[in-house]
DNA sequence: TGGTCACGCTTGAACATTCAAGCGTGACCT
DNA sequence: AGGTCACGCTTGAATGTTCAAGCGTGACCA
């Protein structure tokens, strides 16, 4: 049995091929940034978006959602995180049951350097291989999954 | 700075929902296969490609490379399953330095009943909400990236 | 026959993630 | 003011993964 029936072969092979797509991209990237940065994916992601933040800093809970991720999951990560002196925990001024993560002055030196040879990599491993067409393509796709996977959720 | 300048605005957008989707589809997947199944997304697959064999048996490190995923995690995930009864180890008769896991009667039986589920989800998500032509599309990217990042490696 | 080596796999410790429970803050009601 | 509640976050234990080291087997060579 292994694969039931209700795929057809086209659809199976397909099927196949992303599905090693999904493990392999993310692991490659990691292997970069883990090697170049000694930062996870995900962690780079936390710092990235922080960054993009107006004074780099952002509710935890906020900083969950986008990073995709839970928020246990993020509460260690940020100890970690600060540990190393790239983020600090402050209390939201406006409503002390929120915390804020705020990016340090390190952390974003940390990440201006970590960031070109990432994205560097994700150019060459990626973008750099499909075509316009075939990313606008991919793009739909991943909305459509993705609302797909809210709805269903 | 957080996203350098080296994409476009429409690569960029476009990546960032592929790499959304590269978190959320996996976990969608794994989340129906630990609730109905107690089955992480790789052990379902370690399962599946022992039942594809012909003695529903194989070597060890073959498995690792099929299931992408490295010979330590392997090992310590065979212990579990063996701890739950869906696979055993025999050494390789025909060669001793191999060891070959073998999928019990029971571990075939609990993938049976898993199957169906699991690949009724992949339709739900995924499958059913592309079209054809994009799915052709994804494959051809699947193969091109997967390709690129072999040759790298 | 014995020595060395590469390789397949395992192991245990270090590390990360998940899970369930708990703490503190503010909102709401009386 | 005081009681209750929902929510944001943290915590520690259980579970899983990664990393580095080690064991055993067979290949190769003398």
């Amino acid at each position: 049995m292994s694969e039931p029936q209700w795929l057809s072969g086209d659809q199976l092979a397909a099927w196949r091929g992303f599905m090693r797509l999904l493990q392999r991209l993310p692991a490659a990237l990691e292997s970069q940034l883990q090697q170049d940065s000694k930062l996870s994916f995900i962690e780079y992601y936390v710092l990235a978006h922080l960054s993009d933040q107006p004074e780099h800093r952002m509710r935890i809970s906020e900083l969950a959602v986008l990073a995709n991720t839970e928020l246990s999951r993020l509460s260690h990560m940020i100890n970690r995180l600060e540990k190393r002196g790239f983020v600090r925990r402050e209390p939201d001024p406006h409503n002390g049951r929120y915390t804020q993560a705020i990016l340090t002055e390190a952390g974003f030196a940390y990440l201006a350097d970590a960031a070109p040879r990432h994205v560097r990599h994700v150019l060459d491993l990626f973008i750099d291989v499909v075509t316009p067409d075939e990313l606008r393509t991919l793009h739909r796709i991943s909305d459509k999954v993705l609302a797909r996977i809210e709805h269903a959720g």
